[in-house]
DNA sequence: TCAGGGCATGTAAACGATTACATCCGTCGA
DNA sequence: TCGACGGATGTAATCGTTTACATGCCCTGA
């Protein structure tokens, strides 16, 4: 019953446990362990309590390579983002690691900013069957990567969707209906003459919501050379660069839509540093609601990405087609809310002499 | 020359391309192959060039399991952190990747919640021989694990030292050096009246500040009686409610240190909402210096802790372990550096009457 | 001429699981 | 009573590398 430990068991570089440990010890044969481990129904009740029992006094768990190996599946999913930094994604990100861990997947992080040939690392894990699934933030895997796991490895996009890969499975956010959603609300508190921050060059998702704007705007019957579409980004940065173009209007927008928080935080600044005030001067709306949103002063009025459902859904989708139950939908497109705050605030009727006659509220 | 398909090689399901392809490609043995990609300059230079010829032909890569089974290594990384979503994390896990990366290591990130049997998700992940190395940021692996991996895995932790686990190696940031030098400034600045809202209940970094916050203000020979040690935590709520603690005091501190910005800034937005003024009536500071601590208005005075540097450390430092390499330092320690901006003033000096002569400095 | 020492390469045994196939045994229906 | 059947288990091949050991060869020094 005791296990007696060979003198020299402690010199020698002890072997690590084996499922042939828990074989012998059990009394049954390795295939028996094995299956009482993944398909416990198929061994009989009192074998099973016998490899269990086992189990439980060697410590046995098993060898993750050797399984990889022989079932050619490891259990891992590839988050590749562009810079892991960004705070956006990391309430994504948290929604997924719950999700695939608790569907007993693993997640591995990586960063495909291009210098010393980092994309090419991620080819290479991938293309060694190190992951069964690839989730695409803001980035690439080389083309002959992805022709080659075409088919065998699912790939799908979170929050991104790529022109140049039009088959791939996209998760996102309804960015039309929300452009035309917060432009309907700017619109219904008087304002006539927008400005939109807009993504970083090509981006798609940016794109979209801009249709949705403009439509919105087109909608109200308001004059398309009042409404304003900029190049941006989504950065601090490229909201200042944008408060510098304002600054020199003659003619300024009374609302300005950012392409996220961080340009419209990043714009809020730069313009109260030239002396406005936000919202007295001029309304200033986001869009993705993270944490800082609300802690800004003014906190911000903005469209919440939900960002969290984003990731879950993500994730759920992704492990649809790694276990090959069809998969999800080829596009997912979840709704944004609005979110009202401080940083846009109803105009005061006083605004420009109409020469159109128009509509003729009541102020309240 | 060249290669015949066969015709029913499209129909059957495509077997993966193996190195003995690749050798019987390059007329070697597969141990060739493998020599040639490990130790290069064990074959002869005409052999080396077949093969390597021969694998661009194939497109061959190395299964990754088959290797991580036969060379016991994984050339992965858990990263086990607690609650992804913080985004004071995000920045040193983008340093560990990158630096990870570029020795060839993957990052897995894991999340230990211990909702729903995560800590034992993960505690199987390292059992099952899935990593190389262990990153510890705020959380632990089950005791167990942690006892059966010894020796044998290499573990560190990340900003977070745990009582508990006393042997671990650690790289942090100089937590007394900090308080002492944060305090300094404050009290240069003429403050006689100090709290500090600490980290959460038993946090060993937080305490050590504590320490030398405490050193600085006795150093100075203020009276003990002058400075509060508030608990905490390192979040917006504790910061809050730190606030309400601070608005009810009959003779309040003239300056409030925060365990993290993320507290300053709950501070503020508290106790501008009861009608102060920050710096005007209480002079305010964090510490980490986040990104949003320079675009919170008032832009914050904080200690900035190098989470580059730390995550590069922590990286190297676990990469030389898992390398045998000896291992670095078991406790590294990285300066913080002082951070001025708008948060914080010199105290007028129309303070209180004080009884004890004390100093008698001119105002500038 | 030959032993011996390197070097380059090949042979084949691991690594530790999964799983197709074979085997055994008890039961049931005719 | 016998054959067929099916459930439980065992046997052994297999996944694709790495690497200890063997082999063959050339060269050098005695």
């Amino acid at each position: 019953m005791n296990k007696r430990i060979t003198p020299a068991a402690g010199k020698r570089a002890r072997r690590s446990i084996t499922i042939r440990d828990v074989a012998r010890r059990a009394g049954v044969s390795t295939a028996t362990v094995s299956r009482a481990l993944a398909n416990p129904d198929q061994v009989a009740e009192a074998t099973r309590t016998l490899v269990f029992d086992a189990i439980a006094e060697t410590g046995f768990t098993p060898n993750a390579a050797a399984r990889s190996l022989r079932a050619r599946s490891t259990k891992m999913v590839l988050a590749l983002l562009h810079g892991i930094g960004d705070s956006f994604y990391t309430v994504i990100l948290n929604a997924i690691e719950r999700t695939l861990a608790s569907a007993g997947y693993g997640m591995i992080m990586g960063d495909s900013r291009s210098e010393s040939g980092r994309q090419q690392h991620y080819d290479r894990l991938v293309r060694s069957g190190q992951v069964d699934g690839v989730l695409l933030f803001s980035s690439h895997l080389s083309a002959e990567c992805m022709a080659e796991i075409e088919g065998k490895i699912p790939v799908l996009l979170v929050c991104n969707a790529m022109p140049d890969l039009p088959g791939l499975p996209i998760v996102e956010v309804a960015n039309r209906d929300a452009g035309f959603e917060m432009t309907n609300y700017l619109i219904g508190l008087g304002h006539r003459h927008i400005a939109h921050i807009g993504g970083p060059a090509g981006n798609v998702e940016a794109l979209e919501r801009e249709r949705g704007i403009a439509e919105a705007f087109a909608g109200a019957g308001l004059p398309p050379e009042n409404l304003q579409l900029w190049d941006g980004a989504f950065s601090f940065e490229a909201g200042a660069a944008a408060a510098k173009r304002f600054l020199a209007l003659a003619r300024r927008p009374t609302a300005v839509f950012g392409a996220s928080d961080q340009v419209a935080i990043g714009f809020i600044k730069a313009v109260r540093d030239a002396g406005l005030s936000v919202p007295g001067d001029v309304s200033v709306a986001g869009f993705d609601d993270i944490e800082y949103a609300n802690l800004f002063s003014p906190a911000l009025t903005t469209m919440r990405q939900p960002r969290a459902d984003l990731g879950r859904a993500a994730a759920e989708n992704l492990v649809e087609r790694m276990t090959g139950l069809a998969g999800g939908p080829t596009r997912t497109r979840l709704p944004c809310t609005l979110v009202v705050r401080d940083s846009v605030r109803a105009i005061a009727p006083q605004s420009k002499p109409r020469s159109k006659a128009g509509e003729a509220k009541a102020p309240a």
